[in-house]
RNA sequence: GCGGGGCUGGCGGAACUGGCAGACGCGCUGGCCUUAGGAGCCAGUGGCCGCAAGGCCGUGCAGGUUCAAGUCCUGUGCCCCGCACCA
C-alpha cells in the first residue's frame, strides 16, 4: 500500500545551532545528487578480466512501501556488493519487481484504480525509497515482470514445455481459495489454507488447468541438494521434505471379480513388503474409486463413506489432519494377499490419504503405529512376522505390547521368506513380485506436478487458443507476445476477468485460421520468478530471453540473499526452470544458485512487525529521522544477520551518535595535505598515544576484513570500528597536543572512510572527501593491514591459579614461555595464592594464559 | 512424532579453533561543559558480601571429561521455525 504523508518531527539534532552537527540530510542529499548524475556507477561491466562476482537479493513485490525486512535484506546484500566492488570484482547487483499479482486487482477494486496503473505507481514509488537508502543497483537492467518485454518469456518458456510435453492440461482435483478466487498451487497450501488468506479454508474445485511436469525433475531436484553446500541445511532439508522421495513395492490384491469401473484389483503402495505377511487387511482412502464402486450397491456404507471423506476433508482445512482419531468401516470384501493366498478383509479408513501413494495400503498392525491403533480398535489380528535381530528366534511374541517398526530385524512367519533379514526379504519379494506379475518396485513423491493456471486478470496470459476443428493449439512464437488487454473490468467473482473481454478472447486458430477462443488464465506468478534473475544479465534482449554466453559468464549466483519463507516456493520452482533449460541448451549451469542466505526477521517488541500489532516502524520516518545511513548501519549492527533482530528504537539513535562522533574526529582535525590514499608512513618515532591508534588501527582493518568476509559479521565489524573511533577519542589531549602525527591522522581518516564504505555508504563518501582524496570511493581498494604495526608491544596474561584467576601480569610479546612463568610466580597476587602449597603443574598457553596447579 | 535453530547482565548482542565471560551498543548512575540540554565529553555499571583490599557465585537445568568448559561429552527442560496419519 502507497505510503501515506505523515508529518515527520524535525531530527533532534537539527535544533542544535552547532556547525560541528552530523546532519544526514544535508549529506546525503548531496551525495544523492551527485549518484543519480552518473546512471553507470553501479553497471556491471561487460568485458572484464576481473572475477565475476553475482549478489543478488529478492526482488520485492510492489506493494507501495518497503518495510525493514526489506531494509535489512537490501543493506546486507549493498554491503557485500560493494565490498567485493572494493576487492576488485566486476559485480552484478541487480533489482526487479515481482510485478503480477493479486494485491495490484485487490487494490484496483479498492480505489478503481488500473492494477497497471497501480503497480507501475508503486514501483516508482519504491524506486524512490531505494535510491533514498542508497543501494548499489545496476538499474540499467531493471527488470519489471508485468511489462510485455518479460511476460513474453514467460509465454516463449511455455510453448518450448508444452513442445516439450512439460506443460500440459488435465482436468483434476485442484485447490481454490473462495477469497481469491483463484486456484492454488500445492505450495501455496499452508496447513490446508490459503498462503495469503491464513483464516481461509481452500476448497476442492475439478477444474481443467495446466501443469507443469516437475515431477520429471524430482530425482534429480533432490540429488542436486547434494551440490548445495553453500545453501543453509535446513532449507535443503525443506526441500528434501517436500520432494518426499520413498522407494517402494507395488502390489495387486485381487478382490475375486470386478466390482464397478474401478476394476478387480487393489493396488497398494508399501515401503515394508517384507512385512505383508502381516496384512489382516486392507485399508482403502475413502475417495478411493473402488470404495467408491462398492458402496454404490449399498447405500449404508455409502453414508458411512460419505461422512469419512467430510470427516477427512474438515481436518485438511483446519489443518488437524495427522491428530484425528482412526476409524473406519468394513466394506464387506475381502481381497487376496498374492504372497500367501490368504483373502483379508477391506475397509475405508479416515487415516487413508488418496493423493499419496495409491490411496489404497495393506495393513500390517505389528509392525506399524497406526495399522496397529486401527487393528486395536476393530479387534483386527495382530500377525508378528518381524522379530528384533537380537532375540531369540524360537521366543515368539504373541501379542506385542507396541508395534517393532524398524528394519533391524529377522522376518519370521513369512513362508519361504522366513529368516532373512528385512533389507534381503523386501529384494527378493519384490523379485517374485516382479516375475508373478502381481507387482513391482517403485518409487513414490510426495512432491506433486505444478498446476499454474490462475483464474485471475493480472498475470501473463497463456498463449494458447481453444480451436472446435483443431483442439488446443499453441500461439506462434513470433506472435509473441499475446498483450494483457487494458482497461479490463475487475470483479473476485466468476473466474477469469479476461473471459469478459471479447477483443481478447475471440482470435483466429494459428492452424486452421478459423474462429477460436484464447485461454482466458494466466499464469501463476511463481513463473516469473523462476528465472527473472537470468534476464537481469542481459535485460534488453528482445530476440530471446537472453544470451547464453552471457549467462554462462554470469551463473550461477554467486550469492543470493533473502528470507527463508521462499525455501520451498520460489526455490523450487526456479531449480526445476534452471533445469528444464539446461536441457534445452539454453544454459549450461544445473543450478542457479551456488550460495544462498536466508536473513532473520526483523521483530519488534518481540513479535513480527504486522500493522495489526500495530509495531511496524517506516523505513521513511527511520530515515527522515536519522538518515539513510543510521537506518541501514543498524540493521547491520543490531544482531547478526541469519538472526532474527530485535529492532529498538534507541538503538539506532545510538549508532546515529557513532556516526556523528566518526564526522566530528574528521572536522575537527582536517587533513588535506594528501590527495589520494598512499601507503602509510613507517612511523618509528611515535608517542606511546600516536603508537597506539596505529595499532588499533592495524588491528581494526584486521578484525573488520575478518568478520566481513569469513563470516558475514557486521555487527562486529562495526563494533570493531566503535572501538578504533573511541580509542581515537580517548588520545584527544595527544591530538591537540601534537603528539600524534598528521600522517597518521590522515591515515586513520581514509582507513576509517574505507571501512564504513560497504555499510555507511553516505558519510563514508563524504569523509573520503574530506580527506581530500579525488578517486571513487566505491571502488577504492579494500585497505590491507600491516601486522607488524597490529603488532602489541606487550601482552597482558592471565595467571590462574587451580583454574581460577588471580592475577595479571604484563611481559613483552616476545617473551619466552620461561619468562611468561617466571613473571607469573613473581606476582604478588599470585604469590598470595600458592603461599604455602605445593606447586603440582604450571601450564603456560603462548600469549594467552598461565595456570598453576598448587595442592 | 521427525527435522532445523536458539536459551549468556535490565535490553540487543560479543567471546571464530576449550584459555581473563559480558567486547560494542542501548539503558541506568555520577561528573564536566552549557543561558538551556532530549546536544557533546569523561567515568562507573553481572549478582552477593565488604569502607576498602579482596572474596564467593555466575552463560536454561543436572552430571561428566579437562590444569582449564558458554565452548567438548551424557542426560534433561523451555522457546522459535519447518514438516507431519507419506503407508
Amino acid at each position: 500500500m502507497p505510503q501515506e504523508d505523515k508529518p515527520i518531527p524535525p531530527a533532534r539534532l537539527e535544533r542544535n545551532n552547532n556547525d560541528e552537527r552530523y546532519d544526514p540530510q544535508r549529506i546525503e542529499q548531496k551525495w544523492t545528487e551527485r549518484w543519480q548524475s552518473d546512471p553507470s556507477l553501479y553497471a556491471a561491466e561487460a568485458h572484464s578480466t576481473k572475477p565475476k562476482f553475482y549478489v543478488l537479493e529478492m526482488l520485492p513485490y510492489p506493494s507501495g512501501a518497503l518495510h525493514m525486512g526489506h531494509v535489512r535484506n537490501y543493506s546486507i546484500g549493498d554491503a557485500l556488493a560493494r565490498y567485493m566492488w572494493m576487492n576488485g570484482y566486476n559485480v552484478l547487483h541487480p533489482m526487479g519487481w515481482d510485478s503480477f499479482g493479486l494485491p495490484a486487482e485487490n487494490a484496483a477494486i479498492k480505489n478503481n484504480t488500473p492494477p497497471k496503473q497501480w503497480t507501475l505507481a508503486n514501483i516508482a514509488a519504491m524506486k524512490v525509497q531505494m535510491k533514498r537508502l542508497g543501494f548499489a543497483y545496476d538499474w540499467s537492467c531493471e527488470v519489471t515482470t508485468c511489462l510485455p518485454d518479460y511476460y513474453r518469456w514467460n509465454q516463449w518458456f511455455f510453448l518450448k514445455l508444452y513442445q516439450s510435453g512439460l506443460a500440459y492440461r488435465k482436468k483434476s482435483k485442484v485447490n481454490w481459495c473462495p477469497v481469491c478466487c483463484t486456484v492454488l498451487a500445492n505450495e501455496q497450501v499452508v496447513n490446508g489454507n490459503c498462503w495469503r488468506h491464513e483464516d481461509t479454508p481452500v476448497e476442492q474445485r475439478e477444474l481443467e488447468q495446466w501443469f507443469l511436469r516437475i515431477t520429471k525433475y524430482a530425482d534429480e531436484l533432490l540429488r542436486d541438494l547434494e551440490k548445495l553446500q553453500g545453501w543453509p541445511e535446513k532449507v535443503r532439508i525443506m526441500q528434501q521434505n517436500w520432494i518426499g522421495r520413498s522407494e517402494g513395492t507395488l502390489v495387486d490384491f485381487d478382490l475375486g471379480g470386478t466390482v464397478g469401473p474401478a476394476g478387480s484389483t487393489i493396488t497398494v503402495f508399501t515401503t515394508r513388503v517384507d512385512t505383508i505377511y502381516g496384512a489382516t487387511s486392507v485399508q482403502l482412502a475413502p475417495e478411493h474409486p473402488i470404495v467408491a464402486d462398492i458402496a454404490s450397491r449399498h447405500p449404508d456404507l455409502r453414508a458411512q463413506v460419505d461422512q469419512l471423506i467430510a470427516e477427512q476433508r474438515k481436518a485438511k482445512e483446519t489443518g488437524d489432519i495427522g491428530a484425528i482419531e482412526k476409524h473406519g468401516v468394513f466394506t464387506g470384501r475381502y481381497a487376496k494377499n498374492p504372497y500367501n493366498g490368504e483373502a483379508v478383509p477391506v475397509w475405508v479408513a479416515n487415516y487413508i490419504l488418496m493423493d499419496y501413494g495409491t490411496g489404497a495400503i495393506m495393513s500390517v498392525p505389528a509392525h506399524d503405529e497406526r495399522d496397529y491403533e486401527f487393528a486395536n480398535k476393530y479387534k483386527l489380528e495382530i500377525r508378528l512376522v518381524i522379530l528384533p535381530q537380537s532375540s531369540d528366534p524360537e521366543e515368539t511374541m504373541v501379542e506385542p505390547p507396541l508395534p517393532f517398526t524398524t528394519k533391524d530385524g529377522i522376518v519370521v512367519n513369512s513362508g519361504e521368506f522366513s529368516g532373512l533379514s528385512c533389507d534381503d526379504a523386501i529384494k527378493k519379494m519384490t523379485a517374485r513380485a516382479e516375475e508373478k506379475g502381481f507387482g513391482k518396485a517403485t518409487v513414490t513423491f510426495r512432491i506433486k506436478d505444478w498446476g499454474i493456471s490462475r483464474q485471475r486478470y493480472w498475470g501473463t496470459p497463456i498463449p494458447m487458443v481453444y480451436c472446435d476443428k483443431d483442439g488446443v493449439v499453441p500461439v506462434a512464437e513470433k506472435d509473441l507476445p499475446v498483450i494483457l488487454p487494458d482497461n479490463v473490468p475487475i470483479t473476485l467473482a466468476g473466474g477469469s476477468p479476461l473471459a469478459g473481454v471479447p477483443e481478447f478472447l475471440n482470435t483466429t486458430c494459428p492452424k486452421c485460421g478459423g474462429p477460436a477462443r484464447r485461454e482466458t488464465d494466466t499464469m501463476d506468478t511463481f513463473v516469473d520468478s523462476s528465472w527473472y534473475f537470468y534476464r537481469y544479465a542481459d535485460a534488453h534482449n528482445d530476440k530471446a530471453p537472453f544470451d547464453s554466453a552471457t549467462i554462462a559468464y554470469w551463473f550461477p549466483i554467486d550469492q543470493y540473499i533473502g528470507g527463508v519463507e521462499h525455501a520451498i516456493l520460489h526455490l523450487i520452482y526456479s531449480r526445476f526452470w534452471t533445469k528444464f533449460m539446461r536441457d534445452m541448451g539454453l544454459v549450461k549451469n544445473d543450478e542457479p544458485v551456488a550460495r544462498l542466505f536466508t536473513q532473520g526477521m526483523v521483530i519488534k517488541d518481540g513479535a513480527k512487525m504486522s500493522k495489526n500489532l500495530g509495531n511496524v516502524v517506516s523505513p521513511d520516518e527511520m530515515v527522515a529521522r536519522y538518515g539513510a545511513d543510521a537506518a541501514r548501519l543498524y540493521s547491520l549492527f543490531a544482531a547478526p544477520p541469519d538472526r532474527d533482530l530485535d529492532w529498538q528504537d534507541s538503538g539506532i539513535e545510538g549508532i546515529q551518535r557513532f556516526l556523528g562522533r566518526v564526522y566530528r574526529f574528521f572536522l575537527r582535525n582536517p587533513v588535506k595535505k594528501s590527495r589520494d590514499p598512499e601507503p602509510a608512513e613507517q612511523l618509528v618515532m611515535l608517542s606511546s598515544e600516536a603508537r597506539a591508534i596505529q595499532r588499533k588501527l592495524h588491528q581494526t582493518i584486521k578484525r573488520v576484513s575478518h568478520d566481513f568476509q569469513g563470516r558475514w559479521h557486521f555487527n562486529t565489524c562495526i563494533a570493531a570500528i566503535m572501538e578504533l573511533v573511541n580509542e581515537i577519542y580517548s588520545a584527544e589531549e595527544a591530538i591537540t597536543g601534537g603528539r600524534v602525527p598528521n600522517s597518521l591522522i590522515a591515515d586513520a581518516q581514509r582507513n576509517i572512510a574505507l571501512l564504513l564504505a560497504p555499510m555507511a555508504p553516505y558519510l563514508a563518501h563524504e569523509l573520503w572527501e574530506m580527506t581530500g582524496a579525488t578517486s571513487n570511493l566505491l571502488k577504492a581498494p579494500w585497505p590491507k593491514y600491516d601486522p607488524a604495526l597490529a603488532a602489541e608491544d606487550e601482552i597482558e596474561i592471565p595467571v590462574q591459579v587451580n583454574g581460577k584467576l588471580r592475577g595479571l601480569v604484563v611481559v613483552p610479546a616476545g617473551a619466552t614461555d620461561d619468562q611468561v612463568e617466571q613473571a607469573a610466580i613473581a606476582n604478588e597476587k599470585v604469590k598470595a595464592a600458592i603461599a604455602g602449597k605445593q606447586i603440582v603443574k604450571k601450564i603456560v598457553v603462548p600469549k594467552k594464559l598461565v595456570n598453576i596447579v598448587v595442592r
